[in-house]
RNA sequence: GUCCGAGUGGCGGAAUGGCAGACGCGCUAGCUUGAGGUGCUAGUGCCCGUUAAGGGUGUGGGGGUUCAAGUCCCCCCUCGGACACCA
């Protein structure tokens, strides 16, 4: 393999004064450090008057990963800034910046895999980052740019925290509300304990676990997603479909533990609706609404007599309450905990083979299912596919609509999670229990008609019929008949009857659980939370007061966390913290004297910085408040009744949809609830950029070479001689196809990156990105150059003359087309129409200076280095920045004659020169004399003539 | 499987229902230069027409609405993404 060492070239090729690379490299950290000094980007917290203009545009931060920025991640950023550009120069006070996300698994992943401390490897990586953002030439108030590891950042993510866990959520005001309002009410008897003592007479633990019942961030043992690879436990967004960890990749077990989580449940009504209130594209409402899943349906109460003789109610939730007279079965989850009193002593008489599971005793049955279903981790649930499992607990329940017994089995089908945990099955009609039936040899009734093409035995049919507008039929007792009902009608008929007659109700359920809020690992949010060791509070969760805020991470000799054998499910989490013993054991007086303490061991989840950072950049030198009130008013605040606030343009890639956006909406409304915040919502209007994809190349053993050194031939790709195949995907390094914004900027200049990344295409759809396609952009700026400076000599080409007519009309339509293309961020085209201008200046023999200032305010906000540069070589002193954008002057948007489309049988036959306010009769006339439309016709006659003055004319021929 | 999004030259893409392919890459030819990756000019959807004039054809496939469809409606195909036993 030789060494191919570029070889440097003379200076001498290029005239002085060209446009290179070498010039690029000048003027670029020129103007960079003239913003920083002349602070042009800083904006106040808030203008002393709050009614000026203003926009506050928003990325996403970045995540600083040890392997540094590709093209791809800047898109986004050059976007926002170049939009940012153009809001200061239409008069905006523009907010923009950009932080860093730096506490979490990434970073802690990578700092034990090299063996330093996470704090260090994680602030490397954010000076790189920093360096490599800062070359690009961002116009950002980078006094704002914090990072979520900055202790005075966290320690209000930890106030916040306590904001939540010292509140509740409160049904009749539809708000959460601080939790001492709570306490109030059941101290003075409005409310009543759940056992009906008392408040007073309940002991200190009993009023805890009362209230921690309803705080809005709460601990409880529940089953989680414990991933022993990573040592800690995972929220359900954090698990894949195959249920494996979104980080690392491990195997993710399903286990009963104690944890921190949030009640997120109790917003998924608000979540829900208030999407119709934002800007926002589509198909992410879609997959929000898709991931709170709100169903409407009805609870309904089956009779069961448990074995120790006492009767029971089995509580199901079912969508379809109008099929309950074709209920043959129930299904309870396993892990039900009402299984346990009615499994039979012995299999009733009956029992169907396939029902006993091969075992001698309900019992053996139920407890191996059981045992069988709790070891099963979710990858093997998803690989064993969708065969139904299950065995009968050798028990019959009733069904109430028409008194029959109907057998009740467990089975791994049903979850826990969702509804009551407990189902009707209505084989005919739901596919799920068509299959379990099909397996059980359970039988099926049809009560939904179904079309008159499907087999009259419903023994022969290969599925359910699920249609949810067909008629109801054999449905009716001696109270009700649902005959002939189409579907929504019989749902409500019979949801009233089991109203009235007091065995259901109308209900809603949420496919949203509560969000799984603590983690066991070092890099993270300590919680500002202890326990007492003794006395009548011992192990009640204590929040800390604001006064001991920030509760700072201890130094550890070992953060990292216990991990375990991927597999291992007998493994249990054992936070780093917990090693601390200096730092976990603590006497403090949290108001009654001074007392022995243990401090939480877990850590807060990494979506717990980028809940709300948005808002510190609001003011994020108040150490005495999380955001400045009025700060949050101007730039956030609602401006009209029906207007959530929020910030005014948040970009970032869609695979944020659920989970980072979920739980800031939520963090959000209860900072608002709470009186914190004016705004609703956090994000008024969000816009997923799409991603820039990589050529990435495998030869014969699929092994991937680098993207850099493949030559294409003819369509076909090699590498050092070797046949490859091209794929197009990800930018990553393991995909050997990375470019560094870095090595874009040193071959051309940062304004070449920048004006590429926006050409490419519309920014919310993905493309490739072919670095050689680059040039043409440099090439723009290039000729943008040469067309004010002399290349030889340096010297400022532009005229004092007056633009011609043709040249004041390029430029007043260039400035009237950018203007609309950047309102709606539709930047690759602005960037053609000033290539456009450019080329006609080009052509010009000497460019008029007037012609010339305007290009460069308009090409300013894309390549604002040069953009700078010029202005100032034209003789200006103030920064390009602060300049008005122009505004098109509308006598020249309408042109002296304009060029008439003469068609014939819609096809285009000929064109006309014709004035703009020519007469639709003179226009028809002239275009049927027309000698394309007389060719055309070859002596047809003519049945309509269609005009369209001045653009168009249509000849319909007989 | 369900739900979203997208299919236009060799490539990225452009087109309020009204001239399909703006702008850029690449390619071809010429110029320039100190011969070689980044200067300039012109041409460039495809087919027929030796040149030209001109004609035909063309936006994943099929049907429809319309004087007129890349654009609106219905069916199908392909690719990308999200979710996936949610009762």
């Amino acid at each position: 393999m030789s060494e191919q060492t570029p070889q440097p070239k003379p200076a001498s090729e290029d005239p002085k004064y060209r446009y290179t690379a070498g010039l690029a490299a000048d003027i670029e950290p020129k103007w960079q450090a003239y913003w920083a000094k002349n602070h042009t980007f800083e904006v106040p917290n808030h203008p002393a008057d709050m009614s000026e203009p203003k926009a506050y545009i928003l990325d996403m931060f970045p995540y600083p990963s040890g392997a540094g920025l590709h093209v791809g991640h800047p898109l986004g950023y050059i976007a926002t800034d170049v939009l940012g550009r153009y809001k200061v120069m239409t008069g905006h006070h523009v907010l923009h910046t950009i932080g860093m996300d730096a506490f979490g698994l990434a970073a802690e992943q990578y700092a034990v895999e090299h063996g330093v401390h996470p704090r260090i490897s994680t602030e490397r990586n954010i000076a790189r980052y920093r360096e490599q953002i800062q070359r690009i030439g961002f116009g950002h108030d980078t006094r704002r740019g914090v990072s979520t590891i900055d202790v005075p950042f966290y320690k209000w993510t930890q106030w916040i925290f306590l904001q939540i866990f010292d509140s509740w959520y409160d049904q009749e005001a539809d708000r959460a509300r601080p939790i001492a309002t709570l306490i109030a009410q059941f101290a003075d008897g409005t409310r009543a304990t759940p056992d009906g003592r008392a408040w007073d007479a309940l002991s200190a633990q009993e009023q805890a676990a009362v209230v921690d019942s309803f705080r809005l961030a709460y601990i409880a043992e529940a089953p989680v997603n414990w991933c022993p690879g990573l040592g800690t436990v995972l929220s359900n967004e954090e698990v894949t479909a195959d249920g494996r960890s979104e980080r690392g990749n491990f195997p993710v077990f399903k286990r009963n533990l104690r944890q921190w989580m949030m009640r997120i449940t109790e917003y998924a009504d608000r979540l829900l609706s208030d999407l119709d209130r934002l800007d926002w594209p589509e198909p992410i409402k879609l997959q929000q609404r898709n991931w709170i899943g709100r169903s409407e349906g009805a609870r309904v109460h089956f009779p069961v007599t448990a074995v120790d003789g006492s009767e029971k109610t089995i509580e199901i939730f079912t969508t379809r309450p109008d099929t309950l007279f074709g209920a043959t079965y129930m299904v309870l989850a396993p892990e039900h905990d009402l299984v346990d009193s009615f499994v039979a002593r012995a299999w009733p008489t009956g029992t169907k083979p396939a029902w006993t599971g091969g075992h001698a005793t309900p019992a053996e049955a139920v407890a191996a299912y059981r045992a069988q279903a709790a070891a099963k981790t979710e990858v093997e649930r998803q690989t064993e596919g969708r065969q139904k499992t299950g065995v009968f607990t050798g028990t019959f329940a009733v069904n109430p609509v028409n008194g029959e017994g109907v057998p009740v089995f467990i089975a791994d089908y049903v979850l826990m999670g969702y509804g009551t945990g407990a189902i009707m099955a209505v084989p005919a009609h739901d596919q799920r229990d068509f299959e379990f039936a099909r397996a059980f040899d359970l039988p099926m009734r049809i009560v939904v008609a179904p079309p008159a093409d499907w087999p009259q035995d419903v023994a022969e049919w290969t599925q359910s019929y699920d249609s949810k507008t067909a008629q109801i039929t054999d449905s009716a007792n001696d109270e009700i008949s649902l005959e002939g009902l189409p579907v929504p009608a019989a749902i409500r008929a019979i949801s009233e009857w089991l109203q009235n007659k007091g065995i259901g109700e109308g209900t809603v359920t949420y496919r949203l659980r509560d969000w799984l809020f603590s983690r066991q690992r070092y890099w993270g949010e300590p919680f500002p939370i202890v326990y007492a060791v003794d006395g009548p509070d011992a192990g009640i969760a204590r929040a800390l007061p604001e006064s001991m805020l920030p509760l700072e991470l201890p130094e550890v000799d070992d953060f990292s966390p216990k991990t375990f054998e991927a597999g291992d499910v007998t493994s249990a989490p054992e936070p780093p913290l917990s090693r601390a013993a200096d730092w976990v054991n603590v006497t403090l007086d949290l108001g009654d004297g001074p007392r022995q303490y243990r401090r939480e061991t877990n850590t807060m989840p990494q979506w717990a910085g980028s809940c709300w950072y948005y808002l510190r950049y609001l003011s994020p030198d108040d150490d005495s408040r999380f955001v400045e009130a009025e700060a949050e008013k101007y730039w956030m605040g609602p401006r009209s009744a029906e207007d959530t606030g929020g910030v005014d343009l948040y970009v970032g890639g869609a695979e944020h949809a659920v989970l980072h956006l979920l739980y800031a909406r939520f963090w959000h409304k209860v900072l608002f609830d709470l009186g914190h915040v004016t705004s609703a919502e956090p994000f008024r209007k969000l816009f997923n950029q799409g991603m820039i994809q990589g050529a990435s190349y495998t030869d014969a053993r699929e092994v991937y070479v680098p993207a850099d050194q493949v030559e294409e031939i003819d369509g076909v790709f090699y590498y050092q001689g070797e046949k490859v195949t091209q794929h197009f995907g990800k930018i990553g390094k393991s995909l050997k196809n990375v470019v560094s914004p870095d090595e874009m900027i040193d071959e051309y200049s940062a304004d070449t990156l920048r004006i590429y990344e926006m050409s490419l295409g519309p920014l919310d759809m993905s493309k490739p990105w072919d670095t050689r396609a680059s040039i043409g952009s440099f090439r723009f700026l290039q000729r943008l150059w040469r067309n004010i400076v002399d290349e030889e000599s340096g010297e400022v080409t532009v005229t004092g003359a007056e633009p011609d007519e043709a040249t004041l009309r390029i430029l007043h339509k260039t400035i009237d087309g950018t203007r609309n293309d950047m309102e709606g961020m539709r930047f690759n085209t602005a960037i053609s129409k000033l290539i456009e201008l450019n080329n006609h200046l080009t052509r010009l023999p000497a460019v008029p200076r007037a012609a010339a200032e305007t290009l460069v305010v308009l090409t300013a906000p894309f390549a604002p280095h040069i953009a700078e540069e010029l202005w100032s070589r034209l003789g200006h002193t103030d920064t390009v920045a602060h300049a008005a954008y122009p505004v098109a002057d509308p006598a020249y948007l309408v042109d002296e004659t304009v060029t008439c489309v003469v068609q014939v049988a819609g096809k285009v036959k000929d064109r006309l020169e014709v004035a703009p306010d020519i007469a639709d009769e003179a226009l028809r006339e002239l275009a049927l004399a027309s000698e394309g439309v007389q060719r055309a016709l070859e002596g047809r006659g003519v049945r309509t003539v269609i005009v369209r003055a001045p653009k168009l004319v249509n000849v319909v021929p007989a």
